[in-house]
DNA sequence: TCCTGATCATAT
DNA sequence: ATATGATCAGGA
């Protein structure tokens, strides 16, 4: 059997997760039906924004273990090793062209995956990663060609309940959502991508922390705090730096999650 | 407890 | 080394 059995409420999920977390709608089953661990595994991407977002509620409710098994991966132990794994399996079970591209998850439709791990009150446990940095060469780039404002253009959030005390096969697949930034959220982006911007190019990125900015930050995204790339440095001397990446604060992703499902 | 800095796997 | 996917972990 497929991913039939009837959704079971999982004791971590509370009442008030009635909002991000719903049933497993009945012509799921339909949709995946038949489908073979290889259909799944080659799966071609959505054509269409209302495909696309059919097989997102296709997988809300389920649970990693069991998306997992459909698609004949082995759940880890632990995510220390693999942490890119829950992102990846969801990539996988929604039909995103794999692989490393610089492009967006869905290319035809220009809509780009995030995973929102959210705690059991439907609060984001980790800020998102959006790209990398760029610390040389970009003096004269604009906010709307950066990778930035590419990236956030058209975001499926994808919650999941991913507390550290849950098992990783029992935590659950939120009901994804679309969000294309709106004016105000634009502004706050854009604000302080030129600040961080700005500081970079004249110079100033190690006196660059994570609490700058209000919604976005700039912090280390490397292999290690030995790597190295070329930046800019105080006298605008090229110097070797950390390679750094901007990311949402959480505090900006629970908006998002505030807006998508309401209150309560 | 939260947040910032550090880190892990994989593909190109 | 850079880009993809992120989470870990300890000091404030």
């Amino acid at each position: 059997m497929f991913i039939l059995g009837t959704y079971k409420k999982k004791s971590h999920v509370h009442n008030t997760d009635r909002c991000l977390f719903m049933q497993r709608p009945k012509f799921l089953h339909v949709m995946l039906q038949g489908c073979t661990k290889a259909r799944l595994k080659t799966m071609k991407s959505p054509q269409t924004l209302d495909e696309l977002m059919l097989r997102c509620q296709a997988l809300a409710g389920l649970t990693l273990g069991q998306l997992a098994a459909e698609l004949g991966t082995v759940v880890p132990n632990n995510l220390k090793q693999d942490k890119g794994w829950a992102g990846q399996l969801l990539e996988q079970g929604l039909g995103a062209s794999a692989g490393s591209k610089a492009e967006p998850d869905f290319p035809e439709l220009g809509v780009e995956l995030k995973t929102l791990p959210i705690d059991s009150l439907g609060k984001p446990l980790e800020s998102t990663y959006v790209c990398v940095a760029p610390l040389t060469g970009i003096s004269q780039q604009q906010w709307h060609d950066s990778w930035v404002c590419q990236k956030l253009s058209k975001v499926l959030w994808l919650p999941l309940l991913a507390e550290r005390s849950i098992p990783i096969a029992d935590r659950v697949i939120g009901s994804g959502f679309l969000w294309q930034p709106d004016a105000s959220e634009q502004q706050l982006l854009q604000q302080d991508w030129e600040e961080l911007m700005e500081l970079i190019t004249l110079g100033g990125i190690d006196q660059i922390r994570g609490a700058h900015g209000q919604v976005l930050q700039l912090r280390p995204k490397a292999a290690n705090s030995r790597a190295l790339t070329a930046a800019v440095g105080a006298d605008g001397q090229p110097i070797q730096a950390l390679p750094r990446g901007f990311y949402l604060k959480s505090s900006f992703t629970q908006q998002l999650l505030r807006k998508a499902f309401g209150q309560s």
